[in-house]
RNA sequence: GCGGGUGUGGCGGAAUGGUAGACGCGACAGACUCAAAAUCUGUUUUCGCAAGAAGUGUCGGUUCGAGUCCGACCACCCGUACCA
């Protein structure tokens, strides 16, 4: 259906590829040592691929941001700059001593306006014309397999030296056919952005300016600091677009003006003179979903000689991967597969092959939602199911896929409605957003003898104040806390905790010491000290349930008072995802309840209503204790306690009076005490005379229910 | 470099512009015990015997009053990158 739509389309791409990545992924000790992998491995190849055009998309995705007002602003900011809107010009120069076919270069600028201070232009090494050219000039294609092989990581990238060779073709200056300007291949210009080709400005952009020194090119000033006056440049001046500056070699616009206005009156000059036009250009790049690796859906399309590429007939799908494959040796196991991949054309039946690339995996992720709306639908989704449950009210996830799983969901969603499968309500399919921290813990890591490192479980380390070793004494290395990663073995097992200590304090640990949109470090004594509060509350309830059934005690009204407030903190927190507040007040209430001697009836009534409020945590605590207390029925099935608002206001209020923001006294008044009659108080409070030593007091400032501040 | 975030006790962390440090951990003291563990009761920001003083990364500002608002800076964390 997507292919039918126009969304899929295949290219050949370069991609970093890992020749050794086949044999690697077989042997899980090499994949769990990252650190392992050398950036060495990984080589640029250029293979055809499949892509969806998600950046036909890119506007559409960028403006619909400001309507998710229930997301993290954070992540609709990230989502913004990977989107990468820029406003520019794209013009062709005219080539001179250019291959037959290349007599015209185009290229893309967000800086217009510094078209009079051009030196040069460059072309990405994967440029169309640098691939012709590389055909019948070694020097260029030598210069070529260079750029191809450098390094991919970020630390490469920002190390690696502007590198640029002459091609020998030259193109001319748009508003001067006696102007031409040398064309290069440059390392640092990417065929993935704008056309993969640029005008250089040197003295205005720091990359150029690189380049132009090193190739010793001009560096022409468009313009200086306002009330500056033309200099020779040590490095380039690129001020902000807002600040406004002196144009000394414009085209276009006032002479003083800021860049942003300069940009757009070059733009408008440039379409009047016939030279370009002005588009909008986008950083996201079509989403590719071809990867060489066994696992993942295959792609359901079929090669065929005679009808080209076909997709699988419907009846037909899903297309499931062979289960007899070998991975121990390099390669992708399903182009060595012959009985899988020999097949007949859907459309004429001649003998065909299956695609062999599988999918990425972020295409699974990007719709499980919708299909979770009609599980077991014949077709992907149900049209009227979906339009009933979609959106999702609440999504929770890790920040790290804020980005691609986000951005790829959104995009599918737009898809799915585009081929009829979801209802245009739905194509942003997550109303709210949370993203949650991590649970971290401490590395514990060692080193054998050939100098690679060794990691070790938590619960194989002694730990002390001054260090950590293991049981046989070998001193053992620690590394600050760090996500919970199988790899670097700083992992407690569920299990093991569940084990210990129960499931109960497991879930009211993790969610009792840090708000949840921030980490939490997972630590032995955290876990043993909620062991030790739940089986208070365990103990409080026995002693409670022994209680006679015609105790009399005191502070039967205070108890509801403490209950009431308990049952609205506690709410309020589970509400705002606050759960470490949550936990904070059920502290807070069960230390009252203990120490309460209430009658039997109301003490009961309490015990009842702070397990209601617990199991959300501790669900299995929560219904035992329910049941001795002579609760009906499921505590999870009772309705949650509702705060009695009467109970939440006190009659009186303790006020602190500050003098001159320094808090000095306090006094205690009913609620609703006048304010003139609060100051009168307060002045004649016997700290406050004792402090003010008979200065004579200026203003008094009287909050109500908050507090009093004199100013002398 | 760019974008975002965070700085509060020994630690995790609370505080609609209104008593900074709730609650928890840890530590210390006491009770119980022959003893220890467990349990219970206290204390616990710093300096000071006290009265008191200082204190929320730094410097400034707004305000009767600032952890909170504004400006500049510092440190750390996350993301991202040769984006023309």
């Amino acid at each position: 259906d997507m292919m039918a739509a126009g969304l899929v389309y295949r290219k050949a791409a370069v991609v970093n590829w890992d020749p050794v990545d086949m044999t690697v992924l077989a042997n899980e000790q090499v994949i769990d040592g990252r650190g392992w992998r050398s950036n060495a491995l990984v080589e640029r190849r250029e293979l055809t691929q499949w892509f969806f055009r998600i950046s036909d998309y890119s506007g559409e995705l960028l403006e619909a941001l400001d309507r998710l007002t229930n997301w993290p602003e954070k992540v609709r900011v990230m989502q913004a700059n990977w989107i990468g809107k820029s406003r520019g010009l794209q013009f062709s120069f005219t080539t001179h001593d250019a291959p037959a076919g290349f007599d015209r270069l185009e290229v893309y600028t967000t800086r217009p306006d510094t078209l009079m201070g051009a030196s040069f232009a460059a072309i990405s090494p994967d440029h169309p014309l640098a691939k012709h050219l590389e055909r019948h000039d070694p020097a260029i294609a030598a210069f070529v397999a260079e750029c191809r092989r450098g390094g991919t990581s970020a630390e490469a990238m920002e190390t690696a030296e502007k590198l640029g060779l002459d091609t020998g073709v030259r193109v001319l200056h748009p508003f001067d056919n006696s102007w031409t300007l040398p064309v290069y291949i440059a390392n640092f210009v990417l065929m993935d952005f704008g056309t993969g080709a640029i005008f250089g400005c040197p003295a205005h952009d720091q990359r150029d300016f690189e380049f132009a020194t090193r190739y010793a090119l001009p560096i022409l000033p468009v313009f200086v600091a306002e009330g500056g006056e033309e200099t020779a440049l040590t490095e380039a001046y690129v001020p902000m677009k807002s600040e406004p500056v002196r144009y000394l070699r414009g085209f276009a616009g006032a002479e003083v003006q800021t860049g942003e206005q300069a940009v757009a009156a070059a733009i408008t000059a440039c379409e009047a003179h016939g030279v370009g036009q002005g588009v909008t250009n986008y950083r996201l790049r079509d989403w590719g979903i071809s990867r060489q690796r066994y696992w993942g859906c295959p792609i359901p399309v079929v090669h065929c000689d005679a009808c080209g590429i076909v997709p699988e007939n419907k009846e037909n799908l899903p297309v499931e991967l062979p289960y007899d494959v070998t991975l121990d040796i390099p390669g992708n196991p399903l182009d060595r597969h012959p009985t899988w991949r020999n097949c007949l054309c859907p459309k004429c039946g001649a003998p065909a092959r299956r695609e062999t690339d599988t999918m990425d995996t972020f295409m699974d992720s990007s719709w499980y939602y919708a299909r979770f709306t009609a599980p077991h639908a014949k077709t992907p989704t149900d049209l009227a199911e979906a339009a009933y449950w979609m959106n999702v009210d609440q999504y929770i996830g890790g920040i790290e896929h804020a980005i691609l799983h986000l951005l790829y969901s959104r995009f599918f969603a737009r898809a799915m409605n585009a081929t009829g499968h979801l209802p245009a309500s739905a194509i942003e399919p997550f109303n709210a957003l949370f993203t949650q921290g991590m649970v971290t813990h401490e590395i514990y890591k060692t080193t054998d003898h050939n100098g690679r490192p060794v990691y070790h479980l938590p619960e194989e380390i002694l730990r002390s104040d001054t260090g950590a070793t293991l049981k046989d004494g070998t001193k053992v290395d620690v590394i600050p806390s760090a996500k919970m990663s199988k790899s670097k073995k700083n992992v407690v097992d569920p299990m093991n905790i569940i084990g210990a200590f129960g499931a109960d304090t497991a879930r009211w640990f993790v969610m009792s010491d840090s708000p949840p949109e921030r980490d939490v470090e997972w630590t032995a004594s955290g876990a043993e000290a909620t062991f030790k509060h739940l089986s208070r509350v365990w103990a409080l309830s026995s002693r409670i349930g022994e209680m006679p059934a015609d105790h009399a005690g005191l502070g039967d009204d205070d108890l509801a008072r403490a209950t009431a407030r308990a049952i609205h903190e506690v709410t309020r927190g589970i509400e705002t995802f606050a759960f470490n507040k949550a936990i904070a007040a059920l502290y807070g209430f069960t230390n009252t309840l203990s120490r309460a001697n209430a009658s039997t009836g109301p003490m009961k009534e309490a015990i009842r209503t702070l397990v209601k409020l617990m199991s959300p945590m501790t669900p299995h605590l929560a219904e035992e204790i329910w049941t001795h207390q002579g609760g009906a029925g499921l505590c999870a099935t009772a309705p949650w306690p509702l705060a009695d608002a009467a109970l939440l206001v006190d009659d009186s209020v303790t006020l602190p009076i500050q003098i001159n923001g320094k808090r000095r006294a306090e006094i205690n008044v009913p609620r609703d005490m006048a304010a003139s009659e609060i100051e009168k108080i307060a002045l004649a409070n016997e700290d406050v005379v004792k402090f003010l030593a008979g200065q004579p007091v200026r203003k008094i400032i009287v909050v109500p229910g908050r507090i009093i501040n004199v100013v002398v």
